[in-house]
DNA sequence: CTATTAATGGCACTCAGTGTCATAATATGT
DNA sequence: ACATATTATGACACTGAGTGCCATTAATAG
């Protein structure tokens, strides 16, 4: 919920639940601008090419600032997931009790993911940024762990099998993140339909024996 | 096939398939055993406290050695999965054409990983090292690419169908990583049983319809 | 004995990430 | 208005991973 703390940039505002008027020195610093200005430096002159120096100067801020509002490097490419997160809890708390089908389930997770198809261009220059890079690929699903731990605990709760909701996870957690990158490569065009149609092929996996 | 070129280390000898007499300068360096010595290190002091450094000086050699025989610091700790690459190799060329269900499947993904219950106290200590490391537990499937690679090929040219076969494959490799590093951890004690069992409700996740 | 080939070590370097502390800018209380 | 608590920022130094370069060493082939 709280949508209305997703801002236009795709940002999340943080914690605004219980906002006391501000205290101590306000910033100055926009993490989803000097986000945005590192994307299109990776872009240009290529990932390992821009160090956390560069990017901090090119932000105008120093370099141990930058690395407050980004601890890691690969952070500045991840920012902007929180609104799918978001978007993702809204959507299961809304689901009716007792009618959980398994293209029920996907159709949800596909809902959620149309926050980022919102900035089109940005995300793909993001997912593209992250395939094409093994450490940044590697931390999908340390970075998206909000959005796939939340989907494991709704199915926890729905199914009763803690084992049986944890595969069911794990699996559409790789199986939706793969569909990504195939879209953000350019491999495939319409983005619901080919998160929908990975999603599809992993609910039929059981039947093989056809070959 | 060439399983003979697996050592008792569990280690791999590297391309013996047309040694030439050696030539150059002949290594001292054994990699299996800088290995486990750094696995030791680590059990003991963590991952973290100990440095390349460290290990370079444990082990008697230059640093810069070190480093060209692990060119990253989680290769020591993912060393020793050629084994189990080579095994599924033979296990899958082994299986007779026409008759793929699932469960002969995932019995040969299972035999394979036989290769690793056979060092099992070392096995262990290196996934019980990966799972309580972010880093580590992130680079899965790049550090065994050969293995799922090798797997999702084979099921290409089974099921003549690229999508199907990828995602089988995806879904098969996070089920099985997952159950291993829950059998490192202790929570399960059947080795073969922890996967078989994993792999069993993933075949049956298209039944979602009876909650 | 010489040339060739390959392994190793030493050194310096870049860059990610962290700890510490001084300082600046704001709001609150008097 | 003024002192004080609170928070953001910057400056600096430090650790540690990983790389490039080159001299050196140890083997073999002729």
């Amino acid at each position: 919920m709280t949508l209305s703390a997703i801002n236009s940039q795709g940002g999340y505002d943080g914690d605004m639940s219980d906002s006391q008027p501000a205290r101590g020195r306000p910033s100055h610093i926009d993490p989803a601008a000097i986000a945005d200005a590192a994307i299109a430096l990776f872009q240009t002159h290529g990932y390992d090419a821009i160090s956390m120096d560069r990017v901090a100067e090119e932000a105008g801020i120093s370099r141990r600032s930058l690395f407050r509002y980004f601890p890691a490097k690969g952070d500045l490419v991840w920012h902007g997931s929180a609104p799918v997160e978001a978007r993702l809890h809204g959507i299961l708390a809304a689901l009716p009790v007792g009618t959980l089908t398994y293209s029920v389930l996907t159709d949800a997770v596909v809902d959620s993911l149309h926050a980022l198809d919102h900035r089109e261009g940005v995300t793909r220059a993001r997912l593209r940024l992250i395939a094409g890079h093994a450490d940044l690929l590697a931390q999908g699903p340390t970075k998206l762990a909000t959005f796939w731990t939340e989907l494991e605990a709704f199915l926890t709760t729905r199914l009763g099998d803690a084992h049986r909701a944890r595969v069911l996870a794990l699996a559409i957690r790789t199986v939706v993140f793969d569909a990504l990158l195939r879209w953000a490569a350019g491999e495939e065009h319409d983005f619901s339909a080919t998160v929908s149609a990975a999603l599809a092929t992993l609910g039929a996996l059981g039947t093989l024996s056809e070959c």
